[in-house]
DNA sequence: TCCTTTTTCTAGCAATGCTAGGAACGAGAG
DNA sequence: CTCTCGTTCCTAGCATTGCTAGAAAAAGGA
């Protein structure tokens, strides 16, 4: 019993050591430097090892990418709770949500454009996920018009992801002109808020 | 001189070859199955040939964009110039970017998310894509108020694009739920256009 | 101390993008 | 028609990738 549950212990420790080697070789490298090879040289260990903890790279990659919600989630609402005025509050957390993307592209792509098969917008998605898409959707509730529904709500909250997803990609691979970014952000905002 | 030209227009030929059977492969079964080995065996030359006429597959890819872009400004055209109304019209427009990033994934793909080191926002920028650009400033155009400047315009533009690109490529994902898929559109246009 | 079970590593596979080297081809001269 | 030279093209291979089988080692229990 106590052997077994070492065992485990040190199981989810080395688990945790894979997907912070993934996390911080990612963020410093980009993820075209976590190979397998490189990664379990990270870890002291040999590649089989990190397949006898996950079913795969990208089930590696899911796992930092759930990481990053959670990272993500805690910085949406410390940006949400900082002002009383919504107006505010809506640039506030905008502005957190881009400045998360600029500051780690890397743990971004893994969390909106590289994974795939990871359970978003449904009952089993990682809580970490729900949580993030909560704090943006308390964000835009003041945004929900009187004849608007409360599904409305849900959808205005993905429109205004979209926007900010929009924003973050497509400046990120040079779509736009560098120079406007605060004038493009300061515009969604504006034409969201009415 | 005659012989050279003839060499010259075969080997134009062949690379539109390329380009095309790429792409057929590409929207058929995903970039996935465009290996170099596949592509050569498609057009029935040897793997070095597709490198004779491209650096390398991403350039092969960036061709294909190319391709896409202008595929897209036709459409875009089209769906502009069909209704008179400036806000059916916007609705229209956008109905069609979202129809061909879903018809064609594997192109919108090509076009938006993988290449990265395709000029865009410059003078150097291909034609098509600033064609395409070009549909979508137009569209928004009637959208920018008096207090605005000209600048606002391009800025209004990247940011319904950005819209626009955030719903197809959060959707496609898995990341949003797709039932409310045409009350996001709606949202979007609504706030838009005041 | 020995056996069994679990864990870990070595070595290798198939597939990828890409390239060097020589083979085959074609055009012009004799 | 034949030879030569330059161009074009293909065969074969490299390095790297994700992933895995089977041996080796370690750990635990008798």
């Amino acid at each position: 019993m106590s052997i077994q549950t070492r065992r485990e212990r040190e199981r989810a420790e080395r688990e945790r050591l894979i997907i912070r080697a993934a996390r911080e070789l990612a963020e410093s490298e980009g993820w075209d430097a976590v190979t397998t090879r490189r990664l379990a040289q990270e870890i002291e260990y040999s590649q089989p090892v990190l397949y006898s903890h996950f079913k795969g790279k990208d089930a590696i990659m899911a796992a930092v990418a759930i990481e990053g919600c959670a990272d993500l989630a805690v910085e949406l609402h410390a940006a949400r709770t900082a002002a009383a005025d919504p107006r505010r509050t809506l640039a506030n957390v905008a502005a957190a949500y881009v400045g998360f993307a600029e500051r780690r592209p890397a743990l971004y792509d893994a969390m909106f454009t590289h994974i795939v098969d990871l359970p978003f917008a449904t009952a089993e998605a990682p809580p970490a996920l729900q949580e993030a898409f909560g704090e943006l959707r308390e964000t835009v509730r003041p945004l929900v018009r009187d004849d608007e529904t409360e599904a409305d709500l849900g959808a205005l909250t993905e429109v205004f992801w979209s926007g900010m997803h929009g924003l973050v990609t497509l400046t990120r691979n040079g779509r736009f002109r560098p120079e406007h970014h605060d004038r493009r952000m300061a515009l969604l905002l504006d034409r969201l808020s009415r």
